[in-house]
DNA sequence: AGTAAGGCGGGCA
DNA sequence: GTGCCCGCCTTAC
């Protein structure tokens, strides 16, 4: 694993329930601000995943685009957004509600 | 070692 | 709001 990939899913793993983070805050808390995409492509590869790591739990589905879309997921678009409502939030459109008070940044 | 493509972002029309 | 284009870093082949 590359450096760039642990801080990533380090950054990730700490968002809590209920918040969520864009790829691009991800890529700056890990510093490596301009690898936002460099981002999906970890999350994508990492085995941890929230669903079926019981230690690690990586919170993927908790990681969107900066604009509320969703964006992608390895596990499946439907699973990602079951998820995140299942967390509290709300998702109209294919988008999430107010993502801007939800986000996490620190 | 080269190249293409990806869970993206920002700028501009 | 849409769409297009270019830049970015990493992985896959």
């Amino acid at each position: 694993m590359t450096k760039f990939a642990q801080q990533v899913l380090a950054v990730v793993s700490a968002i809590p329930i209920g918040q969520v983070s864009t790829y691009k805050i991800v890529a700056d808390l890990s510093g490596y601000p301009r690898s936002a995409r460099a981002v999906g492509l970890v999350l994508k590869k990492n085995k941890f995943h929230f669903l079926s790591n019981g230690r690690k739990k990586i919170p993927c589905h908790r990681v969107i685009k900066s604009n509320g879309q969703i964006g992608g997921f390895s596990l499946g678009f439907e699973k990602k957004k079951q998820l995140l409502h299942f967390e509290g939030l709300i998702i109209k459109n294919n988008r999430i509600n107010n993502f801007e008070q939800k986000l996490y940044y620190k």
